[in-house]
DNA sequence: TACGAGCCTGACAACGTTGTCCAGGCTCTA
DNA sequence: TAGAGCCTGGACAACGTTGTCAGGCTCGTA
């Protein structure tokens, strides 16, 4: 009531932050050095208070609010009239700290607002709350330190398990709280020198198919645009096109292929050069969402039709003319498997990793049907 | 190691959850009904142990942990040793609980899936990094129960404060959390019957400058179909579109205005409707992206071109044909607003709770400037 | 040599909850 | 009417951490 001063200033309880980035961390307003152990959460009540107002003992204002069984009506009653007097509402760090479970699991991303794991974080949510934990999420930004500060986060917190989309491909540090219980599953890329569970997409089929479907309507030089090699994904979707290819017995010339950020400037450079020059390509397959969408961003200014397959469904590429043919992968079939993988590992039923892979679909819709137009 | 029963048994730990989804929520498998005491975080070492095995006191190894001052490099390096050896992780758990504070804070929106709010939670799980706390967020499927559900978990779990994207119209039930000293803030909608910060667009001025776009290109029978009324943001640019039409001094009939649960197949017929019968509607102003989306659908099917403006910018609309003409939000920028003005409360700097109205833009693309097609 | 200052270190209580265990009062039956 | 058994309620310790405080050590100085 009084101090209104109290100043938020968790500077010691805060993640870690790495300074690599170059982005500041910590608003200087926040930056406030002397320590306020007085900042207790508003001074709630507890059940100390409870069962001092109710005239009854501490045990009995528990049994009460975890409807434990052993309590008269009447007790109860007045029991609860306190609880609504004081606005009691039970404080589930204690209750977490006493049980050594916190119902919740965490999960790790590249980034939240990307399309793609919308529905795969919505999916795991579901999954989680139909178990009775919360999802706490972040986003890596594609960056392993940032995972790994992310994911250590979470497991001081305690979690009881974690679903990560790896950022880097070394998670040997995850090693020590494996095997300290907390479940991990690992999505969509697999885990790098450590043994877990992961769900991913056939990223190496998929492409492989879209590709296929490409050289099928006849064309021979197909162009690939994809993410930084590093990223497992990217590179089991170039493993893809390139088998493809070897298998149509087509050379690929280097210049057909180009991996790096998927940035908008850098996919439409990428895309003109192959556009251009004595022997341009007559498609093109593109190795995820970011990807297409810059590249039919390219086409629509092109002047020659270029075919396009594209790895990842976008919405309205239906409405597109031509109609965006896709390998679509089910983002929320992703989250939903990993989140209940995660689950039963937490029951105890589960014990040896596994990696698991889904496929994916071809949806044709007209732009991966065009002829070569040479 | 050796209890390898162990099963998660979260159940009195679980958020409560509504029944009157049907939806059933306890899984069978999880269902167990003996208590396992013994579930602690797979035995993790604790601070006690890391000092036994160091030889020192409780307190030291704390300081280290903490990097506080006053340890001797080489007492230092001996805990550091035990800590590595030992695999030991700080319990943040119990830390929260000293400390009064979790350096969390929850989120509850309507749907993590919606790509209107991926961006809305990148930003503010962004502005929550800059100040060293996690997010916890969760979807509340636009059910007022599942947001109350959720957000006093989220109390219960004592975040420091709550981002809350309404479903609910009466936010009553935060009134003592708030006064306990939880740092909250509305987004996109208005909280009902509580005195809290808003943080929302322009609703209604993006939507009558929409319309307005529309009938100065000449329509006057234009349609609106949006979402549920009792949503505030459908109600306000309904509001919008009333007064654009009014102020041109144009009638409007009954039929030419649907709101309702956008579902696809619902908002098809309702634009079908409009589009037909003796005076069908010549543009159509849709209440947001799922809205819009499915109207384009069901234009491009449409033999008779039809002008539309859309509420919310969506993805790839500038490569339909003609480019989709729409009211843009800034999600990301309510998100960052939002969650910035929370940590200013938190800080105490702030006081007096106050709307915030950010404005919205008006995209042109061509699909809004067609001429009535009489 | 003695003594205060200053530095390290650790014992202890507290945070709010739950599990264990026991006490007292009641009912029921022989 | 006594004893057995059940029901209700409460005292207490424990979960793992941090703040407080006091004790012991070293060092420099009188």
């Amino acid at each position: 009531m009084l101090d209104a001063t109290s100043s938020y200033n968790p500077m010691d309880l805060r993640i870690p932050v790495a300074d690599r980035t170059g982005h500041r961390t910590v608003p200087e307003t926040t930056r406030r050095t002397e320590s306020l152990p007085g900042t207790r959460y508003g001074n709630r009540p507890t059940m100390k208070d409870v069962a001092a107002r109710a005239g009854v003992g501490l045990k009995t204002v528990s049994r009460v609010v975890n409807g434990e069984p052993g309590v008269t009506p009447e007790t109860e009653r007045r029991v609860q009239e306190a609880i609504e007097a004081l606005g009691f509402r039970r404080n589930d760090s204690a209750r977490v700290l006493r049980k050594g479970r916190t119902a919740s699991i965490g999960l790790v991303l590249e980034d939240l607002a990307d399309p793609f794991y919308g529905p795969l974080s919505r999916a795991v949510e579901e999954v989680a709350r139909a178990h009775g934990a919360l999802l706490i999420n972040g986003s890596s930004a594609e960056d392993a330190d940032r995972e790994q500060e992310l994911v250590l986060a979470l497991c001081a917190r305690r979690v009881d398990g974690l679903v990560v989309i790896p950022a880097g491909d070394d998670h040997r540090y995850l090693e020590p709280e494996i095997k300290a219980g907390v479940a991990t599953v690992f999505v969509d890329r697999p885990a790098g020198h450590i043994d877990a569970d992961i769900v991913v997409s056939d990223n190496y089929g998929g492409a492989r198919d879209g590709v296929k479907h490409l050289i099928a309507h006849g064309h021979r030089r197909i162009g690939f645009i994809g993410d930084m090699p590093r990223i497992h994904t990217a590179a089991e979707r170039l493993r893809g096109y390139r088998t493809a290819m070897e298998d149509a017995g087509i050379p690929v010339a280097d210049s057909w292929m180009s991996l790096g950020v998927t940035d908008p400037e850098r996919v439409r450079r990428a895309a003109r050069e192959m556009l251009s020059g004595p022997e341009p390509v007559t498609a093109i397959f593109t190795g995820n969402n970011r990807v297409t969408v810059t590249v039919i961003r390219v086409l629509a200014e092109h002047t020659r039709p270029v075919a396009l397959v594209g790895f990842d469904d976008i919405e309205l590429a239906d409405l597109l003319n031509p109609g965006v043919t896709v390998v679509a992968q089910d983002a929320a079939a992703l989250g939903r498997t990993a989140a209940e993988r995660l689950f039963r590992r937490l029951d105890g039923t589960l014990l040896t990793p596994e990696r698991i892979e889904l496929p994916t679909r071809l949806i044709t819709r007209g732009s991966g049907e065009l002829p070569p137009a040479d």
